[in-house]
DNA sequence: GCAGCAAATATGATGCATCATAATTTGATG
DNA sequence: CATCAAATTATGATGCATCATATTTGCTGC
């Protein structure tokens, strides 16, 4: 890792404007951080974290990373199994249906809000992403694939013109992240093709349609994941 | 107000449990007071929140008060306009008409399961928020008659026992919170009648129905809220 | 060698000193 | 009296010292 800011108490400046004017203190960058940690996979289930080791590595003090980490906790991407022990929780099959009931919902609306507005330059910016997709798939690789996956499904959301959903549906997928990124690194991966039906309703602006094609990928799509922790939940 | 612990950094032990083993900092305590506040009502939109005025008033030091407003911040049920100006923000016409959008399909989502499920204990646990409802509309008293609305609309998720739902549609009223209390405050409420329909598909089991019925709260019930706004945003 | 207790360690929680900066006040100047 | 700049104040951000306690380690006595 590196220091966050070569500076005594210096902010790192982002050069991208979030959504809704966020202060970017230390606190935020951290807690960016260990979101592209938990999406990427690189914190897997079980893991975890100790405020000043965290704070170590990033050069700042416990501050930043404690707050970080109280969001985190919050939003239950982490979890505070006892008073001192902060993990990366494991889903539960429970839960796992439950986002699920959750996602077809949300990520329906915002197809079918999506494809009754798709103007060219929203329909050309899916088919960029499935079709790199398509070559990540092709090269096997998979945190890319796993990447693209999750660039498409917020792509509908922005299409939208959804921002308020967009961060729910965030704070969603960052407890799918650990799960996801275990899933397909020890498997098969067959999310593309479920996408295609998506662009195809987009293209007709056919909105039921594109609530169905989503709610299809979530349900068939993430079948393996299913199986997954099916499968752990039995083991123990 | 009140010192949160009169000895000097005990922690203030709560009577009831969290869903999720939260275990309760002082930090949690706050949040949970101000969520209060919000809801009902005691902190306006526009109202500003300075964080070394609320440790002297609540007995703390700044710092758990940071952690909760903080959390608030990142919910978006405070707003951050300047670096050193934490206010609770407006709603925007926009924002209010996705948000009703996404509640009408998450608390259908719930209506719906709830009433697939629905339990004797559950409808009468239900007619009594209605009835209590009713009570307090008589009497005019529209703050508990405000509470109970609620109370009713997260009756249904209990029921449906979906308690991540629950997490995400708390943190959506907590948002609207101080909006509904402005519009109440100030004028009619009309927003029992659309619980009876909502009632009669739970006792019949339906779905369907229910998922309808909330929806048709949402919308209709909303409709002095939708007006509120649009006429703020006219005047400016 | 092992049970059990004590010391040391680890770690999140809390309080608080200090910093940077935005807002406000004040006072000199014209 | 108006204006503008310097000083003061206000306030969130950050760093860090300290606390309480859970965990680990290690020592003692049997």
């Amino acid at each position: 890792m590196w220091p966050l800011s070569p500076s005594h108490t210096g902010l790192q400046r982002m050069d991208y404007q979030l959504d809704t004017l966020e202060h970017d203190n230390l606190g935020s960058t951290v807690y960016q951080l260990l979101c592209n940690d938990l999406l990427q996979g690189r914190l897997q289930p079980g893991a975890r974290l100790k405020i000043r080791e965290l704070a170590e590595q990033l050069g700042t003090s416990v501050t930043p990373v404690r707050d970080a980490i109280l969001r985190l906790v919050q939003e239950q991407a982490l979890a505070m199994q006892s008073p001192r022990d902060i993990r990366v929780p494991h889903m539960t099959v429970e839960r796992y249906l439950e986002i699920r009931a959750i996602r077809i919902r949300l990520e329906g609306l915002a197809a079918e809000t999506a494809a009754n507005k798709a103007e060219p330059a929203a329909i050309a910016r899916l088919e960029d992403i499935v079709q790199r997709n398509a070559v990540a798939m092709a090269a096997q690789d998979i945190a890319l694939g796993c990447a693209l996956n999750q660039q498409f499904h917020f792509a509908l959301v922005d299409i939208a013109g959804l921002p308020f959903l967009h961060g729910i549906l965030y704070r969603i997928w960052l407890q799918m992240g650990p799960l996801i990124a275990a899933v397909y690194q020890q498997g098969g991966s067959a999310m593309l093709d479920y996408h295609y039906p998506v662009l195809q309703a987009m293209r007709q602006r056919d909105g039921a349609a594109a609530a169905l094609a989503i709610g299809d990928d979530i349900l068939s799509g993430g079948q393996a994941i299913l199986l997954h922790l099916q499968a752990r939940q039995r083991a123990g």
